[in-house]
DNA sequence: TGGGCTTACGTGTTACGTAACGATC
DNA sequence: GATCGTTACGTAACACGTAAGCCCA
């Protein structure tokens, strides 16, 4: 027995007994329907309508009580379907993100402010950690979502999204030498003390050390710190040079530092969204990527979400080659 | 969404979580579960079962909910099936059978007698009528089985299946001079006047007559009569030969009257039994068939029931040049 | 003769089994 | 390393659409 065979019978007692119309509001065939019929009652063993010649003209008494429970399997099967389309669609309940101080105090806010306002009965839980944390966490599915940076592996289970790009940008004090300079190099830098991010466990690797390594320098990180406002504060103390996300320097705010841009000399940095690929998405979370990355289309965030093993294995190897990225739009400036 | 899938959500939720156990139980593979249930999951756009890995460790909050819905669903549908099975296995209500005088008196008492004791809650309705009224009758469902002798065509609605064969028996008193003979010809008959069954309407063609035309005689049929007790009074009083059922003339009973059998100058009859297509044989039904004519098998009678357009010919086919006949077992004599 | 159901047939889809792979304890 | 789930792939079954056939009003 099959549900669509259940629900053939039910438009053809809901039709007149015609399974000529019960096709078309079914838009199908009517041969079709008819052969399904013929298969249920033949698997019943039981003529559920009552036939003169081959037009059904009546409905036989097993027929009536099978109508009946047919009707009531259809009526469960399409609660079963809205249950799922219901909690899809709430719009209340927790929704837990990890990310890092940057993303939380200089990407997220902007974000935050329209979709707050899209679903104001939601409970947003914004969960900071490092970047080991925050992979801890999806990976034990406490939070829903994660957003960092950095090249950090996530493993087989967890869909990452590659979301906008970001340079860095080096502060140091208004008197500091390097402000005398029209354009910084690398070698510039290593001079220097440096106060930036802590590269983060065994499981990244850092692209800032990285990129001095291969012009053979060595950078002289004195201080590391996962907060770019506190950065911001051994800079100012005079503890060395700071390198923070550029989305972290204001100039308006920061009057008494001076920024320049990394662009020219270090690799751009890309933030990503990631969530365990056993997870459905549930309406405020796709509505929440398309405001934090709204160049994925839906075509795009299906992709991701239903990649089969080739095509996941492509896409895993143009995020490693950071293929993607090339198209990834910048950070837009925003302050609060 | 397909019963298949809940029935496997069902034996998965039943077995602690184990899809290889749940495989094991309804004797299916485990990768053919575990793609079903992704589908399903896929479907509903829901995580019904929480897992570890790939590992499932537990039940979601919505699993539950479409668990039960589920279970209530198979519950449903169990039932359906049950219904049908309960009245195809039904032992009460009423049976009714069209058939000859011939056969209701000398062919079907020893088959009833069996068979009431096993159904004794059925109704058993036998109408008796000539050929034409049993097909009659049989087209208008009125009965539900037609059990007569001859060659009427029934159409194509109606499923016929050769039950037994028997011959005819020649019957005179015991002063006639055929009681002289030691063989009877077609041509000794032909010389006195026949009390027989009548040729039964347009439909169809009396095999007697054939029988006598085929060697360009004409029998002299003076008297028909549907009833054998009939006929056999009228040879009794002298107005001819009387040609019946083999099975009508018993020599301990009928001891003023004389038998000759005519196997070997009169063509075998056979009886059928015969029934609308589009009607589902209850388990009743079907005892009674394998009762009347126990050389049936299950897997002929279902190859009867469930013949397909090419089949079907050849079935007709065979039936109207009595192919079957051959292997079709004489009747056995038996006098209450 | 047209409306309605069935039969016939081709085709694209899919369920499912086997085998290989992968992860987890 | 054993157990359990997933991926891959071939095959057989099946649903469904088109077209033709059949029957009844």
């Amino acid at each position: 027995m099959k549900l669509q065979q259940l629900i053939y019978l039910i438009a053809i007692a809901d039709n007149n007994l015609s399974i000529t119309k019960a096709a078309e509001k079914l838009f199908t065939s009517q041969p079709g329907i008819s052969k399904q019929l013929r298969l249920l009652e033949s698997e019943l063993e039981t003529k559920i309508f009552i036939r003169n010649g081959k037009q059904l003209v009546g409905v036989s008494e097993l027929g009536e009580e099978i109508i009946n429970r047919a009707r009531k399997v259809l009526h469960e099967i399409n609660h079963i379907k809205n249950i799922s389309n219901l909690a899809n669609e709430s719009e209340s309940g927790n929704f837990s993100i990890a990310t890092t101080q940057t993303q939380a105090q200089y990407a997220l806010p902007k974000v935050f402010a329209n979709f707050h306002k899209r679903y104001p009965q939601l409970t947003i839980d914004l969960q900071q950690g490092t970047s080991e944390q925050i992979l801890s966490q999806l990976q034990k599915q406490e939070v829903d979502f994660a957003i960092a940076s950095g090249n950090i592996e996530l493993g087989a289970n967890i869909v990452k999204i590659p979301c906008f790009q970001w340079d860095r940008t080096v502060l140091f004090p208004q008197d500091h030498p390097l402000g005398d300079l029209r354009k910084i190099t690398l070698e510039d830098l290593a001079k220097y003390p440096i106060v930036t991010y802590p590269s983060m466990g065994p499981a990244e690797k850092s692209s800032l050390k990285d990129a001095f390594n291969k012009v053979k320098l060595e950078p002289n990180i004195v201080f590391t710190a996962r907060d770019a406002d506190v950065i911001k504060t051994y800079v100012r103390n005079g503890f060395g040079i700071g390198i923070v996300a550029s989305m972290a320097f204001s100039p308006k705010q920061d009057r008494d530092l001076l920024g320049y841009s990394t662009k020219d000399i270090l690799p751009r940095c890309t933030t990503w969204l990631a969530f365990n690929k056993n997870m459905f998405l549930k309406k405020y979370m796709k509505d929440f990527i398309n405001d934090f990355a709204p160049h994925i289309s839906k075509e795009q965030l299906s992709r991701y979400l239903h990649q089969d093993y080739t095509s996941s294995l492509q896409l895993a190897n143009s995020i490693e080659k950071n293929e993607d990225d090339a198209s990834l739009p910048m950070h837009q400036m925003w302050h609060i």
